[in-house]
DNA sequence: CCAAAAGTGTTAACAGTACACCCATGG
DNA sequence: CCATGGGTGTACTGTTAACACTTTTGG
């Protein structure tokens, strides 16, 4: 452990250096299944750069001015931006880093670096979003249907690496829970499946599949059952650990 | 397609604003596979903070002063910051972003947000890395035997980060060939993936996974052989595509 | 009764595991 | 000739994939 007058001393001396600095945002890719598609949010921005174009919700992080406010946690920021952009209380949707964005040239401004990260959202919550204030509005769009180009920034890049990482995980972690109500069939279950990974699964092998999940303890039956279409099928629930 | 007029004014605007930003630097897990045991290159900081204590190497992203100079991209700063600090040529090692650290508190400076990186270097060049200027030595520890505590800022949690990644991806991805020299025996591959995974491989079986990726085409055999103790075993080498 | 979704069963192919065994070489 | 690592074969196991089949509902 160095003397703390030396430490101190050098810390002074770095802080009046002052090399130019990047900005820091956070940039959200905001995801949900709904009528067995899968869909991201998009906003449409108020001012410029890239006024009125679509692009990933996201913001800058808070630094504070003086050297005993440091500001907040990058997570902090992200869930921060999410209740700001989307109104959803905190807590309600699965967030995860995803990548750090960093190329010169991503934003006309000058140097900003993102961190994106990306956030799962219950489809039984996904009406409820409301458009933040540097937005025009919000808006669930078609994974597929989006035109990558047309996106404000790099985000068609950060939507794609999104979508890498989420189909990569889908099938060895839990996130598929975070796609569903808090009820849900096994139908249900295996359209989040379908609509991340694009391909059909055979029923009755998923069905193995959920059973032995139901085994493992990792997924329980509720009560009651659900009411669609045809025959009702039975509910359960994710056990959280 | 906004006009460039009310443009370039916006971005004079929010260049004048100004609010805190970040440091931003770039930290390298440098990793390779010595005597069939992991190894971290650790450096040991000339300067304060934690001075004469273990760190990962790292160092700040440049960042342009002017607005037409926007710097160095992240990656390229990683890959610079790899040269400094070992003295290995560029693209002498695997070099793959990490994770991005935040914490408020995480450097006693002030807001240093950090975009870790891990790197995996044949065990033929290891031996050649020297320090750089920012430190007074480099060393390469044995992974299981590296204090987490004792290392500098949040190190020890980035070396934890960049184990479980490496672990996760060692039966997925062709990291493996990133540890073994040009030309490598059966057991050699072996002894990275034992190496990485903690835990003993039988060799019968790990040479028939090995047979298949010769089979796919991921590896070929090589002339000569390797003569290394015992009898001598066949060489191969990993085919890029 | 019929369509459609819920739910069950059967089978072949394949990859992982454990373990027994032969081969070639340096000492 | 023998210890050691190189290299091969085999039997068992669990998982996946493909697909045929029965059951229960609404219309």
């Amino acid at each position: 452990m160095p003397a703390p007058d030396s430490e101190a001393a050098a810390i002074a001396a770095w802080r009046a250096e002052q090399y130019p600095r990047p900005a820091v945002t956070v940039d959200l890719v905001v995801l949900t299944v709904t009528d067995t598609d899968l869909k991201v949010l998009l906003i449409r921005r108020r001012d410029p750069p890239f006024q009125h174009c679509r692009a990933l919700p996201g913001g800058f992080v808070r630094v504070g001015a003086g050297p005993d406010e440091p500001g907040e946690d990058l997570e902090a920021a992200a869930h921060r931006e999410l209740n700001e952009e989307t109104g959803l209380p905190r807590g309600s949707a699965y967030l995860e880093q995803l990548y750090t964005f960093g190329r010169a040239g991503r934003d006309p401004r000058g140097r900003v670096i993102t961190v994106a990260y990306y956030a799962l959202v219950r489809p039984d919550l996904a009406p409820l979003v409301t458009a933040g204030t540097d937005a025009e509005g919000v808006e669930w769009c078609s994974v597929g249907e989006v035109d990558r180009a047309a996106l404000a920034f790099d985000h068609g890049q950060i939507l794609d690496a999104a979508m890498a990482r989420v189909r990569g995980k889908i099938d060895y972690t839990p996130i598929a829970f975070d796609l569903v109500p808090p009820t849900f069939t096994v139908t249900e279950l295996r359209a989040v499946y379908e609509a991340i990974k694009g391909s059909e699964d055979d029923p009755g092998n998923f069905r193995r599949r959920f059973k032995r999940m139901v085994e493992d303890g990792l997924i329980e039956q509720a009560p009651g059952k659900r009411l669609t279409g045809k025959r009702p099928a039975r509910v359960y629930r994710f056990v959280r650990r």
